[in-house]
DNA sequence: TAGATTGTTAATCGATTAACAATC
DNA sequence: TAGATTGTTAATCGATTAACAATC
């Protein structure tokens, strides 16, 4: 069922849906249909069943969709159900709280690894994981192929990094770090957190409020 | 020369050529064309052209854009020339880590407060800031009238802090909770941070990776 | 002036919304 | 069966790309 190409627009609305999915297992609701779930997540309900049906119908003509079925089915989807390996590069302020606070395994990742340079960090446990030293990462992903690696690096370590990661055979990159990867690898696989974009877009959108 | 309404999509990419911009001035470079910053950031020249035209052009026919002049224009319209008053609740890990890595005066705001339901945070400098009671938040509030307010915060004490916040008249929330403030509250301004959303989708692209 | 590159209009492409037949 | 709601096709809308006249 699953047509060629998924456009990236509807990928990005996945964990959103797998999210609110969620939220309606916790409230105990079974079922669900697009026009709720429309309301609820402020979509159409045009766009909720043309997401879904880009990967096959999971709903049932006259009832709607059963709520757990379909979020197991959009685990599935991302894949989330078959945890890849990662290792994380770089345990500053941004990487502890990523490590401490991502619940890496239901989002589809196995932290195998944590690397900084500081010699003083090296052995220090945050959150059951060991911070090795960086000198050990050929070594240890020669040795534990991790398909992807989360980047809270400073901008100028990033692309070093980013580029003997890739040498190592990792494709896949969170990176938390301003620098935009992707512009110089173009055959890896990115997902840039600029977060601080954010604050930029938020402070036009206070500046100019007569748009909603 | 500013249209009525600028797609959401245009103001998204502005602080992205406002980096780009920085690094070309980083670089020492002082022009640049629509057809060569295309090719650096991995555009096509019209978009780049539609988008500065959506607020006036920048450029000079037959010469391209002056780097200096552009990134301010850039700068003035996301307003972060202008900076607008700012609080953070929640001096976890990711609080922490917003505090001493963001660069909020260059993004458009002032940090004017910080605050944690911890006592025993209370008193604590971070980076400048010393850690308030979220007991004081409505007194500093109306004292202070911050702008926006940056929530780092549990998923669960999201919605009724950012109530609280309406209430004493903020408007704007950059939001690192999976929590979805906005669809509560559609009067507020939200920039929702769901990094994990990220791991999700870096998932999905791993698993299918023959899509570029 | 000639060449270059913008600003801007027109054409294309893709995404969202609407409509409705299929079917549970 | 009748009512409800999906899956899917068609219509609309908006965003991107292409083209070119304006002009530095």
């Amino acid at each position: 069922m699953i047509k060629g190409a998924i456009s990236s627009l509807v990928i990005n609305r996945m964990p959103r849906y797998y999210r609110f999915l969620g939220d309606l297992q916790d409230e105990g609701i079974k079922k669900i249909s697009s026009r709720q779930l429309a309301e609820r997540m402020n979509l159409t309900a045009s766009q909720i069943r043309q997401d879904f049906n880009c990967f096959g119908g999971f709903g049932q003509q006259g009832y709607g969709y059963n709520i757990d079925i379909l979020k197991q089915e959009i685990a599935h989807i991302l894949g989330i159900d078959r945890p890849q390996t990662a290792i994380l590069i770089g345990v500053g302020n941004i990487g502890r709280a990523v490590i401490k606070n991502v619940n890496f395994e239901s989002k589809g990742f196995t932290l195998i690894g944590i690397f900084d340079e500081k010699e003083s960090l090296v052995g220090q446990i945050v959150k059951n994981s060991p911070v090795r030293h960086i000198s050990t990462l050929d070594e240890f992903c020669r040795e534990n192929r991790p398909a992807a690696a989360i980047l809270c690096l400073p901008k100028a370590a990033t692309k070093p990094i980013a580029q003997q990661l890739l040498n190592l055979g990792i494709k896949g990159f969170l990176n938390f770090s301003s620098y935009d990867i992707y512009l110089d690898f173009p055959e890896s696989i990115v997902e840039n957190v600029h977060f601080e974009d954010g604050l930029m877009t938020l402070s036009y959108r206070l500046h100019n409020e007569e748009n909603t």
